[in-house]
DNA sequence: TCATCATTAATCAACTTTGACCAAGTTCGC
DNA sequence: GCGAACTTGGTCAAAGTTGATTAATGATGA
């Protein structure tokens, strides 16, 4: 999955340099397995293959005491472009109300506001797309079961349910590209300076288990 | 993927006696690859894994002229006891907006009106739960970002955008149990009586192509 | 009439996901 | 102070997904 691999890039980008069950752990912590599906096992296969790509390079192999050994991570100049690269495509192209679009939101702070706003005012667009054709589907349905253009009852009842969501889409997107251009939802340095920054946010994953939960005291 | 077994099973339910292509066809005509994620190889994939596990048996491989060969499938009494469980299980218990509900909300005229609305009555239930967990993170959030609970801007966007999917999904369920115990929806002999009568629509398969599109002109 | 393209019904290799399992150490309840 | 349960950091085989490809035929169009 191209959301796994997105996932596993800008954190190693964040965290660098950082072993793999670092990365587990915040993912977790952010709950993707809810709602992205992402579970453990895709992660540590997913920095593998990201290794064998040349996207990720192995900083070290650690030993503490007896423990498993950790394999430390940094990423390439290649792996950057690639995260780019699939940010852009995610953030830009999926107009469905699939995890994909939510994966790549958890990077927005990379793009400047006017990019990010541009996106949403697209998205925006592509949505309101889809929008119109489900509602023609609805409309010019016909109600002889013998005709290809007949649909269930149940399925307009899901047809109607996929439309209030996309309507909900709709509008948080135009209200969210209002709110980045008024500066309300990250700083444009942010990228930058949160990388810089992370040492805290990095102690703050060592109190975390391996399901992403808090745990109560050192 | 669950999803897949269940379309799948489903379908060989209604069309039995059916082979791999026209089970094909009729999933692309409803777009499973957009709202489902559903694509094609996957479906020759499980059919083949099903027939290994025994819920659907070879009836026969057809040749016609040099065409390629079809391999037609009917369902087993396990795979009718498995379609059973997986459908009861992804409608009773898939609490967020995945692709799992809608996928066995395709197959909910198998259900009396009474379990259906019970069904739909319980999954507000655990939305509502899913809102409230929601809300809490969204609430006592913190506004260090040295301390655990905080919460980016742009992440407490994306639980908004979350929250108001869950109420719209809250509001859709309670609405269609009402539609469905006033018969609404489906008849509730609609299993039997539209498996009898299949026939029509096994015709109107013959009408699409494989990406599921109704074709111009016989 | 000949080249080109779509249709039909599938197969296949490459890739990804999954969740059970491992083995040493630590903490917890009682 | 003992066994149960959890933590750590990962591996692995089995399962699932993907989309390119096949090979014969029918339709289209210049």
């Amino acid at each position: 999955m191209w959301t796994t691999r997105l996932l596993i890039l800008g954190l190693v980008r964040w965290l660098q340099p950082v072993h793999g069950y670092d990365v587990l752990r915040e993912l977790m912590s952010w709950g993707v397995a809810d709602w992205a599906g992402v579970q453990r096992g895709s992660i540590y296969h997913g920095l593998k293959k990201l290794a064998a790509d040349g996207d990720l390079a192995v900083v070290k192999v650690e030993q503490v005491d007896n423990r498993p050994a950790r394999t430390v991570y940094r990423m390439t100049e290649a792996g950057d472009r690639h995260f780019h690269t699939l940010l852009r495509e995610k953030l830009w192209g999926s107009a469905a109300t699939s995890p994909d679009f939510l994966v790549a939101w958890s990077f927005v702070p990379v793009l400047s506001h006017r990019e990010a706003a541009a996106m949403l005012r697209n998205r925006a667009g592509l949505l309101r797309d889809a929008y119109g054709e489900l509602q023609a589907k609805l409309e010019h349905r016909g109600s002889d079961p013998t005709e290809p253009d007949f649909l269930p009852a149940h399925v307009t009842a899901r047809l109607q349910l996929m439309l209030r969501h996309t309507q909900i889409e709709i509008d948080w997107s135009a209200e969210t590209a209002k709110r980045i251009e008024a500066g309300e939802l990250y700083d444009e340095s942010d990228d930058r300076r949160t990388r810089d920054g992370a040492s805290h946010w990095r102690d703050g994953i060592q109190r975390l288990d391996a399901h992403g939960r808090h745990r109560p005291k050192p």
